[in-house]
DNA sequence: ATTGACACGTGAAGC
DNA sequence: TGCTTCACGTGTCAA
């Protein structure tokens, strides 16, 4: 802003005092063609640059209105706002419905036998359950999960960070006295911040998702 | 401010404009004023306009490396990539569900298109479904595997190899690329001798069996 | 001093 | 004919 002011301050100025010369410069071609022409290219590469990127936006973006720059980014505006809106209500459909199919899968999956057995085994052991997150950059975090031995357990956790935005950088699963130690480097997949204290939350209520399968953790 | 640039710009067109009769030479119509003084009018309300576009837009798109403009509609472009796969896989994920959900029950394992796409993938990045075991001891095998990423993939593997008497001292798995490595040392479940070429052909057998379930479209 | 990015004013082209 | 949009060359600032 203050650039702003000060250069078309500046400027006006110099249209003042430089009227005399003019503004062309006819007199002086060799000092223009030397160093304007450099910045004469860039500038020209600058703009070809900046066209070919809004170019390629306009091809992302499927109802384009006219083919104006202003346009262009405003339909892109309005496409992203949707697509988000559509992944917000996606994540809520899948979790709604993953819900479902791990309450159904755990009336019927015999191995609840294998989960009680875990878990006494577990208990015996004296390993508890563990939920532990840290950030490590401003999209990354480490994960560190202990929870009973269960079939699918990995998957169904897997699967719901996945529904929740996280991408896994790389994941680490060991199990040992009917306990599942799940360490994980994960990625906000958008790259957004993330929040620690909402993903440990969020952890937390999978795994009791995970451990009774009746409760909900959308 | 804006009042404020204006009226600082009206001045200097001004100038400029008394100036440029003279300066310019040329056909100087009583008009140039008039129409100049509009287009610039015009030309300032557009550039303004598509800077506050871009403004709305950088301020729409989660990760931006750069303040440029390129760089911000570049962003703009990966988001809308990234949003558009996101959408995609949800998609995919929920006629999955959805199709788990409606079909009998104690079936798993529905294929989708996400295991085509990481197929391609995995393919278009030149990884290639690799096994390799090596005798780390006299019951201990340390087991490299690297086939198509797909849902509940990684949790068949453990389940074959957990039926077939391998027990897991530790297993790590990473997912790339649509890929997903899994290197894993095992251990004879009876302390019993184990044969690495067995071995690597009984891996070889359930990858196939992993990538052998058929496709069902939603 | 050099370079990249920006806003500016202006001429030209399309409705 | 006017109005709008675009590309251009240029001056200026910051790194």
């Amino acid at each position: 802003m203050e650039h702003l002011d000060t250069a078309l301050d500046e400027s006006c100025i110099i249209e003042e005092g430089s009227t005399s010369t003019g503004r062309m410069g006819r007199r002086s071609y060799d000092d223009t063609k030397e160093h304007k022409s450099k910045n004469l290219h860039a500038e020209r590469r600058r703009r070809q640059k900046l066209s070919d990127r809004l170019l390629k936006l306009r091809a992302l973006v499927p109802r384009i209105t006219n083919m104006n720059k202003a346009t262009i980014i405003e339909d892109a505006i309005t496409y992203i706002q949707e697509l988000q809106k559509n992944v917000k209500i996606l994540q809520e459909q899948l979790c709604e419905l993953e819900v479902e199919a791990s309450s159904e899968v755990g009336e019927i999956n015999p191995a609840s036998k294998v989960k009680v057995e875990a878990a006494e085994e577990m208990k015996k052991s004296g390993i508890q359950v563990e939920v532990e997150v840290t950030q490590i950059d401003r999209d990354k975090l480490w994960v560190k999960v202990i929870f009973e031995k269960k079939r699918g357990g990995f998957t169904t956790l897997m699967e719901a960070m996945s529904a929740f935005g996280f991408e896994f950088i790389n994941t680490n699963v060991t199990t040992s006295k009917g306990a599942m130690l799940v360490s994980s480097c994960v990625k906000g997949i958008y790259g957004e911040k993330l929040a620690v204290q909402q993903t440990r939350e969020l952890l937390l209520q999978i795994i009791n998702g995970v451990d009774q399968s009746n409760s909900e953790y959308c």
